[in-house]
RNA sequence: GUGAGUGUAGCUCAACCUGGUUAGAGCACCUGACUGUGGAUCAGGAUGUUGGGGGUUCGAAUCCCCUCACUCACCCCA
């Protein structure tokens, strides 16, 4: 008998891995929600001419890293490579009213050659600000994803903002930059040299020193945007000054998805590895237009939840305890357990985590349980408790032990309590 | 898609270069010391088709070939 292993690039969250990405997530929610996003869940596939339309037919991911399949009935469908294009969908499909923000937490699937910080399943948390044009809405959005970053704990990111223009002044910034790069073709990589043809401006990226002094004298977008573009940008830096965190212009900055314009940006972090970047976005003006809908300015962010998870520092309180809100409940015999039933389900009723168990081991063996299960404290319901209507406490982080009136036992534990009736 | 490195117990590794009895250690696990107290200590115990297949050899964890998996980097990006 052989046993299966998961498919390449793909993981398995388990504790605590797996309470820590539910944390994040749960912060996630609560800082979009404090933004005034709502939540939106799109299908994990879509028909792929969905992610065509938007990432572009030239780009990476739609020329080689796509899970496309045919479905039973022929149809051409795509696992979602990123979560923009399945809301624009969906947005237009549902006739939202505008403007409406939007956020998502969604497995994404990319085929491309695992290692650290990239999966070919991974998740991405990301809000969409859709139908609003204000330069400080594109502030707003790359403080959200700092501040977000910052209350995890995680403070060493610097964020890189830069500009790439519009449909106006583009064009011909595109031909200037496209002549340059002609004049030293030969010089260039050979992955620049086919680049440059496919999306000039992604030259920018290369990490070859040789490409990279080349490039020193490259005409830059930021320097040929026009006077609207020009106003655009310099309203959010002016935005951006006067927060704590750590930004720079990065005028090489371009990103990899063909529908930006205007504002980019991107977290990056030096304890990830090659894959450096947290997360990033941008502005998307002419999407909506691409799928057939009118003209909506709008503006994004995409936040890596592994890389997130490598860059969770030691003592980010995001990083999971040694011990958990459960209460272990340990008895002596089958009087002692009827009565460790009732209590467990008081304690359940009340939203209280607690566990036991019913196997008839012995003392010291429940307490060896509750030590596996990561439990907090202990519950010891023996002869004496039981005739004298009490408890004994023990706590398993200190070790210290108390007797406790059964009527006070709920109230005891009250700070344990759960709830999901707020957001 | 390209390149490099690594696969030995549940985990981290040793033995490989220089082939030679039953492949070891630490942690974790189980039992007991302790019939009402975990995490400490002591004593004992269990655990492997050495990733898989083939070859060389009297003999392979060790050398060679193929294959699979993982890791890192290129690429791409989250």
């Amino acid at each position: 008998m052989t046993r299966s292993s998961r498919p390449k690039g793909t993981q398995d969250f388990v504790p605590p891995e797996s309470i820590k990405k539910t944390r994040i997530e749960m912060l996630f929610r609560e800082l979009a929600t404090v933004y005034g996003y709502q939540e939106v869940v799109t299908p994990t596939f879509e028909h792929t001419e969905v992610f065509i339309k938007s990432s572009g037919s030239a780009s990476d991911i739609v020329q080689k890293e796509m899970y496309t399949f045919t479905d039973r009935a022929g149809r051409n469908l795509t696992l979602k490579p990123e979560g923009t294009p399945g809301v624009v969908r969906a947005v237009l499909e549902n006739n939202l009213r505008l403007p409406c923000r939007l956020f998502y937490i969604s497995p994404c699937f990319r085929y491309s050659r695992p290692q650290k910080g990239r999966y070919r399943e991974f998740y991405q948390l990301g809000v969409e600000a859709i139908g609003e044009s204000s330069p400080l809405v594109d502030a707003e959005t790359i403080i959200f994803g700092a501040t977000f970053f910052t209350r995890l704990g995680i403070t060493e990111f610097t964020i890189k903002v830069n500009s790439i223009g519009c449909r106006h002044c583009r064009p011909a910034y595109r031909e200037k930059l496209l002549t340059f790069l002609r004049e030293k073709q030969k010089k260039l990589c050979p992955d620049c040299q086919t680049r440059m043809e496919i999306n000039p401006m992604r030259t920018f990226d290369c990490k070859n020193t040789s490409c990279q002094l080349l490039l020193n004298d490259a005409p830059l977008p930021k320097r040929h945007l026009c006077p609207e573009c020009t106003a655009h940008f310099e309203e959010v830096i002016d935005s951006l000054k006067s927060t704590p965190f750590n930004w720079k212009l990065d005028e090489h900055l371009v990103r990899g998805l063909d529908y930006y314009n205007r504002t980019t940006f991107e977290y990056v972090s030096g304890v990830l590895g090659a894959q450096s970047s947290l997360g990033g976005g941008g502005r998307y003006d002419y999407l909506f237009e691409e799928f057939g809908g009118p003209v909506t300015p709008a503006i994004g962010l995409a936040i890596g939840l592994e890389r997130t998870i490598l860059a969770l520092p030691e003592g980010s309180p995001f990083n999971t305890a040694s011990r958990r809100n459960l209460v272990f409940i340990v008895w002596t015999g089958p009087a002692e357990m009827a009565a460790a039933r009732e209590l467990l389900n008081i304690l359940r009723q009340e939203n209280i985590p607690a566990l036991m168990t019913y196997e008839p081991v012995r003392v010291k063996r429940q307490f060896h349980l509750a030590d596996i299960a990561g439990a907090r404290f202990c519950i010891i319901v023996g002869e004496e408790e039981l005739k004298g209507n009490l408890y004994a406490l023990k706590d398993l982080i200190t070790g210290e032990q108390s007797i406790v009136p059964a009527e006070k036992i709920v109230p005891t534990f009250s700070s344990l309590r759960l709830s999901s009736e707020r957001i």
